[in-house]
DNA sequence: CAAATCAAGGTTATCGTTTACTCAATTTAA
DNA sequence: TTAAATTGAGTAAACGATAACCTTGATTTG
């Protein structure tokens, strides 16, 4: 077997070349006082000349910091991950750390396997972004003292371990409120799993927006789905199945949106005209849909790249202002919805 | 500021506490022999208790393997990328190697800085997943024998260095020849980038199709895109306004197709029924188009995984057998085709 | 002018593994 | 029974950089 990579210059050849120790070198390279200018600037050169790079292992054996985060996530899927990658990649592009992928692929083992890997002191710190609370792995991490950070909807808020997310109650008022701007009086709901407080949360901003309205709930067009496109479809005939359909819904997240298209395309049901809908998370294929998706933003990048932030805090060893940290969702007007068909609301 | 990570124990400790050397136990941790059976269970029981990890830099410094593979990608964005890493991921886990992620983001400062970071030995090999050619990038790998994959559509089919590809050209053939099977006379073709030898393939099997189908080839109906949502929406329009419009229209690829739908959507045409769009990628977001979306499936995450093993074998010193390979693409029938309204063609 | 301070730079141990080489004890072959 | 081969294990030198701790000469200070 041949060599492989072509053998790079070291310190100590830099270190001669220059007339110096190592560890003049090793000081120029860190900006560390103790360098005469001149000295600094002839080893500059040679560096330049060399085309010199630090050897990472040696340094991260002696410094114990492998300049890697690892970042886990479930399911290489949605647009909903790939939007927190985006703002993480930019917070750590200017760091200087390199992003490690990781995809658990929900397989325990799998799961296992990677953290163990992780307590080799192979990683500076964890980003975590997992669907769901997977209390082990935060748990290991923190017996391990491994700094993390918890992104996203997550089954309970926490301040036990750093987490941020989004304003999501307030996202289904809002989302809610829009509908009845426009003069929606019945206004379905398919939610996520109702035993996340995510889910619940949309539940409950929506229930607040209709309250404040003084319009009844009607628990027929509460559905729960599970955050698939395929709940979407379903629960989307169920309601147009309903003695009195709805004339807005609201579909809990995009996906479930989608599928709340294709049922109303089937039926031959024209959006926004006879049946608005809107979204909720603003993933990046939402803007290709037919019509363009109403939806709820969720700061994704932005929430990203603020975890990889308090991350390289926690790495820092400095401490955090707050544990949990909650940036604000907003609603994103596009062409999914309307005034209902019938006009204004009948007098009564 | 306090100790971050739990100190783990050395090879050192597990060795004095069996009672030999660091050799022994690192013999029987890299499973060489030279170690007796009884020295053996010892040490892998008192490697177990201690919950013994090995120390991920040093052993990178001494053997000059990281275990790191990095992948450079452009742009963290459609469902094509994902897909590949699916399969990157897939491959990768096996080996035990870890995913480097990295966007150059199109700016060459980053992706020169990204470059330079790798020529320390920090990584084991490099995956490219960019979607033209970036030469630079592959003429430094090369000079400095960093083994590299090139995976995807690229500009220029080559054989200098290692590169996975789908069959396209047969893709745009097929495609074509479904829409004919159907009955369409009129197919219109939206193309990439006519400077990209993937774009050029796709026309190249459209021709072909309708050449042996016996139907004339007419230059109103090929038009050029740059692969984007916009592309579609706006040649759509000029097809759609053409005095005498086609009855099918091959997107080029998914997202163009998407914006098809986007511009068939305003001018109240319905899809399938009074046109037929088939698009070309299969990328994950198609089958949540409303109707879902008839494609050419690339096999995108086969596709990562070949790259992956290509690139393993390579860093384990192995020859590849060919340097580039095709994996072979796939019509995927969902909602988005049917026979033209007109029923069968006019006798003529 | 002696003592203290300081800047520039060097010595050397160390981070945790791997590996080429050595060595003694034991087994095998002649 | 003795030389040769095999086996189980150890020694010590890397790998490349960092950091605590010195040394030296020059400059400042009282």
């Amino acid at each position: 077997m041949e060599q492989r990579q072509i053998k790079r210059s070291t310190m100590t050849q830099i270190a001669e070349e220059a007339g110096v120790s190592t560890t003049t070198v090793s000081k120029v390279l860190n900006q560390l006082p103790g360098v005469g200018a001149k000295t600094r600037a002839r080893i500059l050169e040679l560096i330049e000349q060399h085309d010199y790079v630090q050897n990472h292992a040696a340094r991260h054996l002696r410094k114990g910091q492998s300049g890697l985060i690892d970042l886990a996530i479930m399911r290489l899927e949605g647009g909903y991950d790939l939007g927190i990658m985006r703002g993480i990649q930019d917070a750590l592009e200017e760091s200087g750390h390199r992003l490690v992928f990781f995809a658990t692929n929900e397989d325990e083992a799998t799961e296992l396997l990677w953290l163990r890997r992780l307590l080799d002191q192979s990683t500076d710190g964890v980003l975590l972004l997992l669907p769901y609370e997977r209390i082990g792995i935060a748990k290991t991490l923190l017996e391990h003292k491994i700094p993390f950070v918890a992104i996203g909807d997550r089954n309970e808020p926490t301040t036990v371990f750093p987490t941020v997310g989004s304003t999501i109650w307030l996202g289904g008022y809002t989302a809610t409120e829009y509908l009845i701007s426009l003069g929606h009086r019945r206004i379905a709901i398919i939610t996520g799993p109702l035993h996340l407080t995510t889910s619940r949360a949309r539940l409950a901003g929506y229930r607040e927006a209709l309250e404040r309205a003084g319009i009844a709930i009607d628990p027929a067009l509460i559905c729960e789905g599970n955050y698939l496109l395929g709940d979407g479809v379903q629960q989307a005939y169920a309601l147009l199945d309903l003695p009195k359909p709805p004339t807005a819904i609201f579909a809990g997240n995009d996906a479930q949106a989608a599928g709340v298209y294709q049922a109303l395309y089937q039926r031959n049901i024209r959006i926004p005209d006879a049946m608005s809908v809107i979204g909720f998370d603003d993933v990046a294929s939402t803007a290709q849909m037919s019509p363009p998706l109403t939806t709820i933003h969720q700061p994704l990048a932005e929430m990203g790249k603020m975890a990889a932030n308090m991350l390289l805090r926690l790495i820092a060893g400095q401490q955090l202002e707050s544990n949990h940290v909650e940036l604000s969702t907003s609603l994103v007007v596009r062409e999914s919805c309307a005034a209902p068909r019938q006009g204004l609301l009948p007098a009564r």
